[in-house]
RNA sequence: GGUUCCGUGGCCGAGUGGCUAGGCUGAGCUCUGCAAAAGCUCCUACAGCGGUUCGAAUCCGCUCGGAACCUCCA
């Protein structure tokens, strides 16, 4: 039995609030839509977690044997200052602040974006679209609302009529909200004047005549309202209903949900069976976020400049301690908590190392010791087909790591078990661990000139101890330390050694 | 004010009715020329109060505390 059938995904659905059992629209095959950064400032690490968890998502679904096509735009226009759909729109505001073109903007800090998600080893998407890039197809479908009643023309401008589409659908689906409630609550705003409601939302808006990030249409000389271009990207591409879309949290309203209005109301279609939103990063208990000015940068991570940081920490272990919550949960980020993370990823990364060395061989064909490899194996199956349950990945790998160990040491003796049984474990060990969280040596040195050095002073670090000349093997094991390079005594005279 | 969520051992963090995750830290021990790594042992928790149940961290109610969204934010 495949494994894409014998471990059925499960997945905890925002729209429902339930976690239900997922059914792929084409069997074998996911369609995946997750909102992009918009390429105004660099990203922090708020926004990692949540690419990072859709990175987990698509690898498990690729692990388990789906083709997966993942759509992730890039929102290089129309994302405005506020959702009053008042305000300068943010790239424009920075061409204008850096006396830029705004493509200079997106460029930068769209190259900016993939660096950081190449050092955190998160994936590229199958399709990564760009507001800009898709000008026409949301002319088209502003048409298609103005055409349905759905929408209405003020002043150059084209907005979504909220009231209009909520006598036939539940504006507020998603994020359980009425519009009655969001009448009443909803913080009063000025210029408003274009807008019949405030709750309606822009599909298009007219550009004032010094701004320059325009395009033409039937309604004059404008630019893109921030919601409609997922709407767009996400139906071009995966179809006018695909299976998953994701994103943060904080997205959920009013985005998500104005997308929900905006398909619906296009297509006559709810356009995706399940959401999914990934919790935020916090710190001292808030929300990470740009406009709080808490945010960590990657870069202030890596190097340890922050001022909450003690010292610098490596993508993997930042990888590796996100990876310890569940996405669903916020999660906490401390100096203390990366120190643990940092300990305990190198744990796993060792006995990952270990293992890789470790050859199948036949042995046993039943034996208690056998069976508890085979439960552990499954348990990995088990608890990502659980909602990504990321944490509980991690306690079944930590346990396999024990069991690792004791090959090594010799408490668990390969003879004893199976040998399918064994390669079973060992690929699923190494699958979970590269691919399926994506975790990976900190720093992979590829020098030979270093490696074949580092070679020599371990041979004569053994020549020096076989002398019992300690002084001497321990000068060098402490010196390489020093350079951050540690040597470890096996039992049997053998030595390795690894990069900090 | 409205909507939703959370409160777990020294710290981080899983866990939705019985089977006492895991990581880090601390203490002791084993191994080691000394280390490192690893192994073993110890510290066993669910904000408070009440209820349902044979049985609750887990369900229900109340209280206290915190957070997110309702403005841009992943």
């Amino acid at each position: 039995m495949k494994q894409i059938d014998k471990h059925p995904v499960s997945i905890t659905n925002s729209l429902t609030g339930k976690k239900e059992i997922f059914k792929p629209i084409t069997p074998g095959f996911v369609s995946m839509y997750v909102c992009g950064p918009t390429v105004y400032n660099d990203v922090h690490l708020g926004n990692v977690r949540t690419f990072l968890t859709f990175d987990i998502v698509s690898r498990y679904f690729r692990f388990l044997g789906y083709k997966v096509r993942y759509v992730r735009n890039i929102t290089d226009v129309g994302h405005l200052e506020n959702d009053a759909d008042e305000g300068e729109d943010k790239i424009a505001k920075k061409a204008r602040l850096e006396q830029l073109e705004p493509m200079e903007i997106v460029k930068y800090y769209t190259e900016g974006f993939h660096e950081v998600m190449r050092q955190f080893n998160i994936l590229p998407p199958s399709i990564e679209p760009s507001a800009t890039g898709h000008i026409v197809e949301q002319i088209e479908i502003t048409k298609k609302l103005l055409e349905k009643g759905l929408a209405y023309e003020s002043n150059g401008s084209v907005y979504f009529n909220v009231r209009k589409y909520n006598e036939e659908n539940h504006y507020g689906i998603l994020s359980g909200r009425n519009i009655e409630e969001l009448m009443a609550s909803g913080r009063e705003l000025d210029n408003q004047d274009e807008k019949r409601e405030k709750i309606d939302f822009a599909l298009w808006k007219k550009a004032s005549p010094y701004h320059i990030m325009r395009w033409p249409s039937p309604w004059g000389d404008g630019f893109p309202g921030w919601h409609i271009e997922c709407t767009v990207m996400s139906t071009k591409y995966l179809g006018e209903t695909f299976d998953i879309h994701g994103g943060g949290m904080d997205l959920k309203f009013p985005h998500h949900e104005c997308e929900i209005a905006q398909a619906t109301g296009a297509t006559g279609k709810a356009p995706v069976n399940y959401w999914l939103h990934s919790n935020m990063l916090t710190v001292n208990g808030q929300k990470m976020s740009k406009s709080l000015g808490n945010s960590f940068l990657p870069r202030e991570l890596f190097a340890g400049t922050h001022k909450l940081l003690d010292k610098g920490y490596g993508p993997m272990a930042v990888r590796f301690f996100m990876l310890q919550s569940h996405y669903s949960s916020t999660l906490d980020f401390s100096n203390e908590a990366l120190q643990a993370a940092e300990k305990g990823f190198k744990k796993l990364i060792n006995a990952l190392g270990l293992l890789k060395r470790v050859e199948p061989a036949p042995g046993a064909k039943t034996s208690e010791i056998s069976s508890e490899f085979n439960r552990l194996t499954e348990e990995c199956y088990r608890n990502m087909s659980d909602d990504f349950n990321t944490a509980k990945t991690l306690a079944v790998l930590f346990e396999m790591a024990s069991r690792i160990n004791d090959l090594k040491s010799g408490n668990i003796k390969l003879a004893d078990l199976d040998g399918d049984t064994f390669a079973t474990f060992k690929s699923t060990f190494i699958g979970f661990v590269e691919n399926v969280l994506g975790l990976q040596e900190e720093s992979e040195q590829n020098d030979e000139t270093l490696k074949g050095t580092i070679e020599l002073l371990i041979e004569l670090r053994k020549k020096s101890r076989t002398d019992k000349n300690f002084a001497l093997s321990d000068k060098i094991r402490d010196d390489l330390k020093k350079l951050g390079i540690q040597v470890k005594d096996g039992k049997d005279g053998e030595m390795t050694y690894s990069f900090e």
